[in-house]
DNA sequence: TGCCGATAACTTGTCAGACAAAAATTAGTT
DNA sequence: AACTAATTTTTGTCTGACAAGTTATCGGCA
């Protein structure tokens, strides 16, 4: 056994608080999955050690902006060696959930719906994925979501909507900068309905095509006819008639999803 | 500088496939992230390995169930050591992408919506578990893909969910047993939609719910309304009566989140 | 010949120690 | 007091080693 040498006193009031005695002890195999199968898997340390850093951050333990004590007192509070309490962190970390610099500390990220997505996306390219079921899945969400803006989005959101669809005319000859700018016109336009769960989803549905979207948006035409309907949808929504708004937009996604498979149509034949 | 022993002939054409020639090296950052910011962060190794094999399964590269290679084959495809590289594997490992055995070797897993929540679950906490949010979204997927299942789900399917609503009565007493009959009548409805994508956001927003609802379920009255309301449901879906079916739906979705909230309030008295 | 068990080889899990690189802290100077 | 330079701290990466578990091989047996 190891013996633990004392901490210096001044890391017990500071990032080491919740983290003292912590050790780890064989315990519970949590979580009965929806399979129902008693799996009865053992779980390396860096899973738990994971997982009890998770139980921190779900629990409110551990709140964005929050330093974590340094890697070697970790080690020691959890009583393991640094490789699996490294595994355990990057884990978080490229989950989105940390953020650490070399030479810096670990900090709790803001949580953001937009940092946490990875899984989400990866489960859906995963079911690949047919460009109408795509286009159908975004009428769903996105018109529902462009109808709750109509409802929540502030006056200052619902400006900012309308100036980035007019912004738009100006690159009518400039496919790059256009697109830029119809991500950031979406995601305006999500973040107005103040609902981060389906503003996830569109945003995981928008991603899904962004890359056939780079040639589709290259045909002529494309970017006008796109400006045009984003100035329809902006203008509805701040008039605040959902109604309009949300015809408009579907109409707007009606014309992408034609683009996208005329430009798919285009790059199968090359 | 090391020099790398050549690799056995049989590694080649197995388990290396899609793996050769995968030597890191300093490149794009990628991901013009929303905040729109040129971070010019210093990616680690670990992350830019693993944001690799991510990539290699959104793009279908590497699928369900395929084994990567072994850890010291892949130390040598992307020229690193062996601790980075267990980073990057322990974190997609524990965002529930991969799976690992001691002894064993690394396989894709089934890339399923109740082993990727995690990062779901983390930013619901996050943002003060607000219920409201997920049945707002829940609503909006849900109710469309009973219409769809209206519309596409074949006899046999629609007499499945019958039957699975009707089964609901015999477990008005056992609460485990009705969740799982809970479990497949819901996705049995999202196959029937035939929308894979919509499916697997109604999952997730699903399984978001499944450990508060195992709370929820146990108190009196709350099954038995289920049912019910899961009756009503599939006879409309039977009679391909899309208004009825989702109005009924609806209706099950708040009783669903009445009976949720309230058992949430039960937990945070205690 | 075909099946099966024991053994050997392989693979992941964990530990220890070391050094480089970047950040944070401290000391010194103006 | 403020700025700069040196020092310490902290994360990032590498190497080597061994334990624990799995997989494959091979020989024996029916």
């Amino acid at each position: 056994m190891v013996t633990v040498p004392p901490l210096p006193d001044a890391a017990q009031t500071g990032p080491l608080a919740g983290f003292s005695e912590l050790a780890l002890s064989e315990q519970h195999a949590d979580a009965p999955m929806a399979d129902g199968g008693t799996a009865q898997v053992r779980r390396s340390i860096s899973e738990q050690v994971a997982n009890r850093i998770l139980r921190m951050i779900k629990s409110g333990n551990l709140r964005s902006g929050d330093r974590l004590p340094t890697e070697a007192q970790m080690t020691i509070a959890f009583g393991i060696s640094r490789p699996p309490l490294r595994e355990a962190l990057k884990a978080l970390t490229i989950m989105g959930m940390l953020e650490s610099r070399q030479g810096g500390r670990y900090t709790v990220t803001d949580l953001s719906p937009s940092r946490l997505v990875t899984p989400f996306n990866v489960m859906m390219s995963a079911y690949d994925n047919d460009v109408a079921d795509q286009f159908e899945a975004r009428s769903v969400v996105d018109v529902e979501l462009v109808r709750l803006c109509c409802d929540r989005a502030s006056p200052e959101v619902r400006q900012r909507i309308l100036k980035l669809a007019r912004d738009g005319r100006a690159f009518h000859t400039d496919p790059v900068a256009f697109r830029l700018l119809d991500i950031e016109f979406h995601q305006t336009l999500n973040q107005g309905a103040a609902n981060p769960l389906l503003s996830t989803m569109a945003q995981s549905l928008y991603d899904l095509g962004l890359d056939v979207r780079r040639v589709a948006s290259a045909m002529p035409g494309v970017i006008e006819k796109s400006v045009t309907q984003h100035i329809d949808v902006a203008e509805a929504v701040v008039a605040r008639d959902a109604a309009r708004a949300t015809t408009a937009y579907r109409r707007h996604l009606e014309h992408v999803r034609d683009s996208t498979i005329q430009s798919m149509a285009a790059m199968a034949r090359s």
